[in-house]
Formats: C-alpha cells, sequence, structure tokens
DNA sequence: TGAGTGACTGTAA
DNA sequence: CTTACAGCCACTC
C-alpha cells in the first residue's frame, strides 16, 4: 500500500475549506482529522501549494503565531483574519483558544 | 545520491 | 519559562 500524497493533500485542501468565518485551526488538527498526525509538515507544505479558494490564512500553527504570514507577504494573513472578526496581535491570534476549530469537531456533528 | 531545509508538533529536561 | 531532540517527508542543490 503506497501513500497517496495527492490524496492526501487534496483532504488537506477539503478540511481547510470547511474552517467557519472568524475561527482558525492548526497544522496538527488538520492532521490528525485526517489520521495523519505525523505528516503535519506536509500540511504546511501544502498550504505553501494552497489555491486561493483555500483560506490558508486561517490556519497558524499550535500557539496561535500566523507562521505563514510571510508568504501571504505584507500583512495580508493579518488583514484578512481581522476582517473575518478575529483579533491578532504582534502575529498571533488573540483568544486563540476561544476561535479554535477542530475539524474533528465538525465531523462529529456531520 | 546525499545533505540541508521547512507555513509543525510532542515530549523531555 | 526556555532549549533540545526526534519524527515525518517533499523539495532543492
Amino acid at each position: 500500500m503506497t501513500f497517496n500524497k495527492e490524496q492526501f493533500i487534496i483532504d488537506i485542501y477539503a478540511v481547510t475549506r470547511l474552517i467557519p468565518v472568524g475561527r482558525v485551526t492548526s497544522y496538527g488538527a488538520i492532521a490528525r482529522s485526517l489520521e495523519q498526525s505525523r505528516r503535519v509538515r506536509m500540511v504546511g507544505w501544502a498550504m505553501n501549494q494552497s489555491p486561493e479558494d483555500v483560506p490558508a490564512h486561517r490556519v497558524v500553527n499550535r500557539n496561535g503565531l500566523l507562521t505563514g504570514r510571510q508568504f501571504f507577504g505584507g500583512t495580508r494573513m493579518q488583514d484578512l483574519l481581522q476582517s473575518e472578526g478575529l483579533e491578532v496581535e504582534k502575529n498571533k491570534v488573540k483568544n486563540f483558544k476561544k476561535v479554535f476549530w477542530d475539524p474533528l469537531e465538525d465531523m462529529e456533528v456531520e
């Protein structure tokens, strides 16, 4: 059984698109929801390649830090988040615990 | 072919 | 609190 990375990346985008407006999640949470918690680094890589219809700006690291900010150029990532009602300060999401969205949570409701 | 790097995370000291 | 290390794997040189 060969691991299908393309399918994995497709799933990553699918989950990312499910993130509600005004919420954020972490790379690890996405990886866990796909039962690939160890391939968390591939999630980050996938975000780098993410198409425009994927809200990659809603994906931050487990500390709520906007680690991918530099890839958006300038403060676009922060601007996008703030325009969605989130509070961002010093490249970090305020009330992170509060706005955090776990993909597994949505899967349970399904 | 092999070493280095990275939008990461969990565990340990 | 900080620092270090291991695990994972695509990509670049």
